[in-house]
DNA sequence: AAATTAATGTTACACTTTTCACAATAAAGA
DNA sequence: TCTTTATTGTGAAAAGTGTAACATTAATTT
């Protein structure tokens, strides 16, 4: 069985490139030419493939329309796939305005408030509703996924209540770490933490321009 | 000298639990406290505090304050760190109106778009300028950091300007792999690659609740 | 048809990060 | 004061991840 986090990561990646080299025209791809685009060295693409099963041609390298293909099976693209937004603010808003994720099968099909003056919003592209609604909403829509955009105040209690309801999955913006029990699956995005590990880093090697460069 | 990638990830959520405890008037912490709530090991907590030269007292445990303040030591708190945004759109904007960062020394003190009609946006904390002030500024502001939330189609070009202006780190929220020179700090936001690799991991377990346990 | 070539596929190695085990030690208690 | 105890601090083992070397092979060339 496939090990999975990291090369998963970087499928994501090797397929945006795919698409874009699809675009462009292209056919066939090497392991050097996808290296060179994501980032990632040839090897690593190769073995990649490889721990996905996915043969290329001992010399005309890969065929792009058969690896995309392959990787859409591998994220299970042959259905849509359901999702929620919880907390519509500064972020949740954004991400409901986002129209990237239907490209990939994803669609955002309701957000959930506990402010009542954002129901009426009439901008957005799907309703928002009272948290009393979201344990109904979830089982009815057979929802597995929550982006969560609370305050970092009520994110513990906001993702005990999504996990009540049924949700495997929640990506929580607010840079907490959340307690859930072991079946249930966290990304945490936590953007403060991001730009400061950034600011970190580019401090270290202070305005000179000598990173360590090997 | 300090290795540090990961280990500045943890400080930074070890600090924010740090700052919890200290709010409800704890004064000292252990390593498994603190472990707990940062769903870290104690042995990890301890050995990434014994890196950054961090010493506890042997049976006492670690002084909050004492930590905290090492902490901001470490990312250089003394004194306010200015980031720009780039692309005032849905994330750009929702970046604006966070006020959570200032708490943490980090000021976004301007903002750059293409689009003319961003200029006269009153609701927004900074101002948001067109795009060819943005090297004067960055340079007369000493501005090393810029969060970058432009369409992925621009997202290269922009970064090249901002490194041609003196930029030394991007936060860069389109999902592509930028090109820059290696002295230049990345790091990409891919809500969309999270989002999909966080359904992939929930399906690949199914809807039983059996993940691996241990 | 044989040799060469240009790629893939895989095995072994190196590095990084985490976990484990336990030594060290200061505080608390006897 | 001596012993016990609770915790830190760290060196060694293990696990995870990436890199490098090379064996393999299908196409191309001679
Ligand atoms: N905006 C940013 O740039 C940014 C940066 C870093 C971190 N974050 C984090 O992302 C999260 C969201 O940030 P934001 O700026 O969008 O916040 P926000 O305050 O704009 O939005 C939060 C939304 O959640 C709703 N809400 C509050 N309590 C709720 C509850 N119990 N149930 C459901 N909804 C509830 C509020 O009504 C509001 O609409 C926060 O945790 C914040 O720390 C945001
Ligand atoms: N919104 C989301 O939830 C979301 C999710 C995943 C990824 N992203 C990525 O984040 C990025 C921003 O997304 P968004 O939804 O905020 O996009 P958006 O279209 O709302 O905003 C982009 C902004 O950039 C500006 N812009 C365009 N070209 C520019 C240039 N050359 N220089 C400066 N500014 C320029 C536009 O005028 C616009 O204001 C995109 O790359 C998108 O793929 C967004």
């Amino acid at each position: 069985m496939i090990s999975a986090n990291r090369n998963i990561r970087r499928l994501l990646r090797y397929r945006n490139s795919l698409c874009k080299m699809q675009e462009l025209g292209f056919e066939t791809v090497y392991s050097y030419n996808l290296g060179r685009e994501t980032g990632v060295s040839p090897e690593q693409v190769r073995k990649d493939f490889s721990q996905f099963g996915i043969k290329g041609n001992k010399k005309g390298g890969y065929n792009i329309n058969e690896l995309l293909i392959t990787i859409r099976e591998i994220f299970r693209k042959d259905e849509l796939q359901k999702v929620i937004v919880v907390g519509v603010g500064n972020i949740g808003n954004a991400i409901l305005q986002y129209k990237g994720f239907q490209k990939n099968m994803i669609e955002i099909v309701a957000s959930f408030d506990i402010d009542p003056t954002k129901y009426k919003k009439k901008k957005l592209p799907v309703p928002v509703y009272s948290l009393d609604k979201l344990p109904k909403f979830v089982v009815e829509h057979k929802i597995n996924t929550a982006i969560m955009t609370v305050p970092e105040r009520v994110a513990q209690d906001v993702a005990d209540l999504l996990i009540e309801a049924g949700i495997k999955g929640i990506m929580n913006f607010a840079p907490t770490v959340l307690k859930v029990p072991p079946h249930i699956h966290i990304v945490n995005i936590c953007i403060g933490h991001e730009l400061e590990s950034l600011i970190y880093h580019s401090l270290q090697m202070g305005n000179n321009g000598r990173g360590k460069g090997s």
